[in-house]
DNA sequence: ACAAATCGCTTGCAAATTGCAAGTAACAGG
DNA sequence: CCTGTTACTTGCAATTTGCAAGCGATTTGT
């Protein structure tokens, strides 16, 4: 069952190891890129709104394939790109993006809006299994807008929870 | 309601700003020394297993506490020591630090036994009350013990869940 | 067919962050 | 008092980050 990586880790508690391999300002971004946003390629990554500089975004890739996170396929539509798909390892970090997202939209100043947040929070389930429903099938549609300004999103009433779950 | 910092955020998107706040190696095992491992002094903190500099430790702990997730009283028993406690903001940690452990438990090769990490998927509930209770009536007694060494904790058997719930 | 643009990187280099070792001021216990 | 402890701070070296530029392999436009 676990998959490991030979242990360089600084102890054997499960939060420390998960701060090993994800405790940085960009891994998790990448990750909520892929799963959320439908991000499959270096350039949309690139492009994504924080402003990841290549050589940062290059070795987190590798870091996160390496750790069983990511796996990359050649695209059939363009021969320079590849695309980056989670794992069920990855997918599996779908819970801790949501309790994430819910935290800071209850205590931080964030693009998203309250209610938002808070329909979130109270359709956890159904917003896990929509998510874990798209990365089965491959649906690349985002499911969240990127909340880039403070205060709205930027595509303006986008589709917030659509049905997911009956 | 929203707490804020006058964003020097990189974006609005929730998940993003949770990360420029606690996105390092060490800020959320502070937390989680604090809430599961009822840790409260600076020196707790600096023997906790995975070996924090000194100089970092205070720079975080600073952070922490600007970031309103920390607060800090003078202890009553010894005039050398501060008492860290967590802020609600703080204590709203706890479901991301409970997936990051199931996370963990589940895909990475941890100190923490499988059938115990099964339970606290099946329990989250009751494990988020029970934690809740501890912050709220300031009880110190640990929770988890600190699974030290790949395998087993440090603590052999410890009480794993115990009642919690109910 | 050919030139220009695009994609996914790599390479240098300066700046910021981290980790290590050694202090230090305030307090506590004997 | 005198010694040990607590919560830090200070220097300094090593690592990591961010910025800009470059580069080979496609793909697109004409």
């Amino acid at each position: 069952m676990a998959n490991k990586a030979t242990s360089d880790h600084r102890s054997g508690c499960p939060v420390s190891i998960s701060l090993d391999v994800l405790g940085d300002r960009w891994s998790l971004l990448i990750v909520r890129d892929v799963m959320v946003r439908g991000y499959r390629t270096f350039r949309q990554f690139q492009s994504a709104g924080e402003g990841i500089a290549t050589n940062i975004l290059a070795d987190r890739l590798h870091k996160l394939e390496a750790a069983g996170i990511l796996t990359t396929e050649p695209s059939a539509e363009d021969g320079r790109s590849t695309y980056y798909r989670l794992t069920p390892k990855g997918i599996a970090l779908a819970p801790v993006l949501l309790e994430l997202l819910i935290w800071a939209g209850n205590h931080e100043s964030t693009g998203a809006p309250n209610a938002f947040i808070a329909q979130m929070e109270q359709n956890r389930a159904a917003i896990l299994a929509e998510t874990y429903r798209r990365w089965e099938q491959r649906d690349p549609t985002p499911l969240l807008p990127p909340f880039t300004a403070h205060g709205k999103s930027s595509h303006e009433e986008h589709s917030p929870k659509g049905k997911a779950k009956r």
